[in-house]
DNA sequence: CGAGTTACTTCATCTGTCAATGTATTTCTT
DNA sequence: AAGAAATACATTGACAGATGAAGTAACTCG
């Protein structure tokens, strides 16, 4: 992974909202849906992945049920919740503030 | 501040960095000169600050002396070394590309 | 059957941030 | 001239997120 995870730190919940968007899905496939996005450039360890899902459970964004008999019994399933779209707009919002303001202070800067 | 630090943080250090491209200065004047130009939409905390500078100068990207003897407080300028350029601009490239992946991840994805 | 993949879980540790506190000088206000 | 506010730097303990490491278990494919 090209990018060092502190560059991305404090995205980890935006990214995962945003995952969950437009329908529930379990870890394994969130990271691997991730990783194919990013050209493989980037993906979460399975602690960092795991901790942040029960994080965002413990502040009511998501909720989780295991999957069905079958292949999926073994698939924990998460959902986004109201507040977890809520959230993911207000998040979605800061991180174009956080683009600007990064734009302005890392530029080559001629002045 | 409105903006949340932890959004920011990995780049505390590539912020100081580029300050630091164009002249010595020392950590009270940055901090304003950050705040300025955010429009006052952030700024370090103290010690978030100077422990960014020593944790530079202990990676050898920074130096610092003391100010001579003048008007005001004491100050403690830094210095940008040959390798604390190179890290600039390599965290600059950085950006630009953690810039691109979190666009395409947060984005409001409509596929 | 055995290796590799899928899939989830927990724990100890590391790092960066920050609240709190302290020191000391200078400048502004009245 | 006294007091308040700003300037300027420094340290400490606590906390949160990321991660390495280790573990468990089922499925898949040759």
């Amino acid at each position: 992974m090209s990018i060092s995870a502190d560059t991305l730190r404090g995205h980890t919940d935006t990214i995962l909202l945003t995952q969950l968007l437009h329908g529930d899905h379990y870890g394994y496939e969130i990271n691997k849906r991730i990783q194919t996005q990013t050209g493989g450039k980037y993906g979460f360890k399975e602690a960092t992945l795991y901790t942040a899902f029960k994080r965002l459970e413990n502040a009511g964004l998501i909720t989780s049920y295991w999957g069905e008999d079958g292949p999926g019994a073994r698939r924990r399933y998460y959902s986004i919740t109201d507040e977890g779209r809520r959230r993911q707009a207000e998040n979605c919002q800061e991180w174009l503030e956080t683009k600007a303001l990064l734009d302005a202070l890392i530029a080559s800067e001629e002045e």
